[in-house]
DNA sequence: AACAAGACCTGCATGC
DNA sequence: TGCATGCAGGTCTTGT
């Protein structure tokens, strides 16, 4: 479900509902998540304060005022939910934290690729999950000659590149096609044959793309909804994922599905080259 | 050693 | 209606 965009407008839906608030009771009534959740999970969280969240990539991390952080992950089904303790529980309602203020904190996910881990990492990025991603592309600091520098070193299909979170952090299957649609870039296309000149429009491109999401509430494709339950708008703004044989919104052309690695790709074959 | 392929799960749409 | 198939926003492991 959630990409950079997604999990951006979890963090800014859950900051109103849960900084400030104090963690009372743990209820984990599913422990197989993409990493069995930690034994001393439960001991670990109570009687913790909630102080900041933070997103790194596609991670939210929320600095507990005993020094500790709780990292979430949201792989391709979860939500993180805020919701009356006193409602009833759903089906996949995975962990509940439950905060001094009659509300808790839900993790809900269907298929489990979700993640939550308690840790004590001296700063966020001492996280080994989160050491391994490479810049998050909303990082102002991050240049276009950085960015083709990867490109560079690499052989791949770029946009195989672009979803790869230890190359970029944070961008997924969605805004990659579309980010490539803006560029005028096919998904296919190796690294090395990026001219020079595309770089800077591709990063812009990627950037647009995202902002404009995380200020639409994300993309809700089938179930994705943000902390206080509400969908995003940006799948209306979709030009080409998942439209395969639509007439491409810049010229008509019918929109190609191809699949690489795995991965269902979308472009215009007479705007992308 | 850089990639790609397959695995991990459940739910949904499609087609027979 | 029921069943089989394929596909899905992600990452992790395995194999080439």
């Amino acid at each position: 479900m959630p990409e950079l965009p997604e999990v951006e407008t979890v963090r800014r839906s859950l900051l109103p509902r849960v900084v400030g608030r104090t963690i009372v009771a743990v209820t984990v009534a599913e422990r197989r998540l993409r990493r069995p959740i930690q034994p001393d999970f439960e001991r670990r969280l109570a009687g913790q304060r909630i102080d900041a969240i933070d997103r790194r990539a596609k991670y939210l991390l929320f600095a507990l005022s005993r020094g500790d952080w709780l990292l979430a992950h949201l792989g391709m089904s979860g939500s993180l939910i805020v919701r009356a303790t006193a409602s009833p529980s759903v089906l996949h309602d995975h962990v509940r934290l439950r905060l001094d203020d009659d509300n808790e904190l839900v993790l809900n996910d269907p298929r489990r690729f979700g993640l939550l881990k308690v840790g004590a990492a001296a700063r966020a990025a001492d996280w080994p999950e989160l050491r391994v991603l490479g810049p998050d592309p909303l990082d102002s600091t991050l240049t276009s000659e950085q960015v083709g520098a990867l490109l560079r070193g690499s052989k791949r299909a770029i946009k195989n590149l672009l979803i790869d979170q230890t190359a970029l952090g944070g961008v997924g299957n969605i805004y990659a096609n579309e980010a490539l649609f803006r560029a005028r870039i096919r998904p296919t296309r190796r690294t090395g044959r990026v001219r020079k000149a595309e770089v800077a429009p591709l990063l812009d491109a990627l950037r647009a793309v995202l902002e404009e999401a995380i200020d639409l509430g994300g993309s809700s494709i089938s179930d994705y909804r943000d902390g206080d339950g509400r969908p995003g708008y940006f799948q209306l703004r979709l030009q080409v994922y998942n439209r395969e044989g639509e007439p491409c919104p810049a010229c008509g052309a019918s929109i190609r599905r191809v699949v690489q690695s795995g991965r269902s790709s979308f472009y215009c074959p007479k705007c992308q080259i």
